[in-house]
DNA sequence: TCTCAAACATGATCATCATCATGTATCATA
DNA sequence: TATGATACATGATGATGATCATGTTTGAGA
């Protein structure tokens, strides 16, 4: 049962598509390499002629998640209203993969982590690049600062079963962000 | 083989002790409950007499970590230094619950998304009590935001392979923060 | 077209756990 | 001080899941 080399890397796409859905949705442990499979419409057999082990997977599917997005510069306030969004919050499996599984990619292996570092170097290079106008340092600081926060309000947000106390989370972090955001477009630029 | 009424209690807290430890270094599933009752010095038999499963000790143990610790309010930026230290970011196993845990109890039973709910309603307050003269609008805001900015950041750090980045966000959430911090004491008192 | 190897399906294997079953020693109570 | 209940140890059990073994089909180069 050959496949075509289109339909070979078609089936690997599919492959890292659902991991990426299903390891933010459950975690890296409780995803199993063959439902991970049969969501990509495959059988656990063929799994190890595209990945070497989970672990493989596991990096694989981090850096398709967080490298491949790019680094095209984004306005810090419109992201972080987006990101700190109550649809995003209840999107687990379509939504920001650091928020979902960076604590537990800290005990994964050095490819997982080295993606995510990339990853992360990506962001703040991309929220930096999004306000223009302030001092590099001002700049680098507020992406820095307000990624953390996002990640973190993302978390919590998430954490509570208090519907009242989410929403608080999301919007007075999105407040705290906002109010600081050095050199808003419309006041200085360059 | 029993034990006297103190021994039991003593067990308990040993038991709930090594989880609590073994859990942050490891995260929830990569611990078994035979590893969890060696640390405590006994073994696996006699568990089931303690908790009446890993969920229910997963819900007590972070019960155990994120509520007993209390109300007392502390001061934004000194907690915020000391939270966002390179001390903490090398010790999972001591540190701070939310950041290593949090993201996998929102997958873990209501019981212990109901201990981490509580750990937040009281971390909010602990930190917007410890920042006097604001209105209080202002505090809470500057104590939800800062929050969130601590708990990612520190993951964040963490997930760095780079040290150098790896500082970096750690020293600019810390100023990030500490640049809003509303009413310093010493400015300005009730 | 012919041949071969690749890509996947089916069906093991083997280890790891959570949880249960049973025995025993000893605390606690009468 | 007897006596029973209990807390824990030892030793199953049964399910799960990563990985491997093998067979079959068919794309692709000759």
């Amino acid at each position: 049962m050959k496949v075509s080399r289109e339909q070979v890397a078609e089936n690997r796409r599919r492959i890292l598509e659902a991991a990426g859905h299903l390891f933010r949705e459950h975690g890296f442990e409780a995803v199993t390499v063959a439902e991970v499979m049969k969501a990509a419409g495959l059988t656990h057999g063929g799994f190890y002629g595209h990945f070497a082990s989970k672990d493989d997977l596991i990096a694989a599917a981090l850096a398709e998640m967080v490298v491949a997005p790019g680094v095209e510069p984004v306005a810090l306030a419109p992201y972080a209203a987006r990101y700190l969004s109550t649809v995003h919050r209840q999107d687990c499996a379509g939504g920001c993969p650091v928020a979902d599984l960076g604590a537990e990619t800290i005990r994964q292996s050095p490819k997982a982590r080295a993606a995510m570092t990339e990853g992360l170097r990506r962001q703040i290079a991309r929220l930096s690049a999004g306000t223009p106008g302030a001092a590099p340092e001002e700049s680098r600081r507020a992406a820095i600062g307000s990624w953390a926060a996002m990640v973190g309000a993302m978390i919590l947000a998430r954490l509570s079963d208090d519907p009242d106390l989410s929403d608080e989370v999301l919007a007075e972090t999105r407040a705290f962000i906002e109010e600081r955001a050095p050199a808003p477009a419309a006041r200085s630029q360059t």
